[in-house]
DNA sequence: CGGTGATGTGTACGCTCGTACACATGGGAT
DNA sequence: ATCCCATGTGTACGAGCGTACACATCACCG
């Protein structure tokens, strides 16, 4: 086989990263499974990813990437008009909605740090960028309380296969806003 | 070597399993580690377990057991004298100050139900009966709440090496009381 | 006391894995 | 035009895995 001239392949190969993660789970996750959703011959994965913690990194960097995008399209976030707790839970509701598997992936990146060092920074990464976000609109302190009880709110749906209820996530949100009666 | 009698051995590969998970992770359970750990031939862990799920769920629901004994144990939880908020971020304190092989352990099992379906009732069972011990002191959207709360500060720490604030729990915890003014 | 099935033991098969390595090729620097 | 090394390709090795199975033994029931 003729060498292939393919200057955009380690970025193909995070991409496949991310699809096999999302339909077969982490423990999926091989050097031949990533080379063969690629189409790339195994050598190549190693060349470009010496070691499965090396993808993931780059893989759940990515995932960050995407999920802050869609955050900051919501343009409710920046706008001080609208309700914040509001906000917050349509954005879950909207994430929890739809296929399930792109919320799936994203936990279990996060999640695998946990296990894995190496994925650590960007874990802390996300969270600060998640808190950081939320900041233009409460004090730090609220914002890492916000953020904390989204993932804990998103965890037991996810875990537990409970419907999400979208009008509780709006009220014991608004509960951690400082000043605001809730309800 | 002769056939041993040995009528505890069950619950030794659950406990060996545990042990295994709590110091290798979850990728580093195998019929074959856990049979070491337990000190048992490998036949005889897949006899008692045939597959690996049949063992997670058993050595799930017995971390969860240890995780409730260790609530219950702490009187302040039942007692309506202590401030609620107070107990629960002193009891995440304790828990995550110690050696964090039992926090992640659980939370590894735990988590691990993400992507097998086999363990879900029995994470929903651990959801349920934090809620419901919590239900003493609360109504159950609060304490629904708290626990989600709780989750989301424990994997912020653990996630993050962010080193635990006791403090900061109390205070956000402080805010999910109903007509509590915080602080 | 005798039989038997639950329990314990040892081994083998086929699979996937990470890793390593030798070799091919051609884009881009010179 | 030439060369070189970043990049791409194919294959092999040893290890660990789940699973299956044949056989051993002995506590317990009748």
């Amino acid at each position: 086989m003729p060498r292939r001239y393919d200057p955009e392949r380690r970025q193909r190969i995070i991409d496949a990263a991310i699809r096999v993660v999302g339909e077969k789970g982490l423990a999926g996750l091989s050097h031949r499974t990533v080379a063969a959703e690629a189409d790339v011959p195994l050598g190549s994965t190693t060349y470009h990813f010496a070691t499965l913690d090396d993808l993931l990194v780059a893989a759940l960097r990515q995932a960050n990437e995407g999920f802050a995008k869609v955050l900051t399209a919501r343009g409710g976030l920046s706008s001080p008009h609208a309700d914040l707790p509001t906000e917050l839970a349509a954005l879950l509701g909207e994430w929890l909605a739809g296929d399930r598997t792109g919320v799936e992936l994203e936990y279990e990146l996060y999640l695998a740090a946990l296990r894995r060092p190496a994925l650590r920074p960007v874990a802390a990464e996300w969270a600060d960028d998640a808190a950081a976000l939320l900041s233009h609109r409460t004090d730090p302190r609220t914002a890492r309380a916000l953020v904390a009880l989204m993932d804990g709110i998103c965890l037991q749906v996810l875990l537990t296969d409970t419907p999400y209820d979208e009008e509780y996530a709006r009220e014991t949100l608004s509960r951690l806003i400082p000043g605001a009666a809730g309800g």
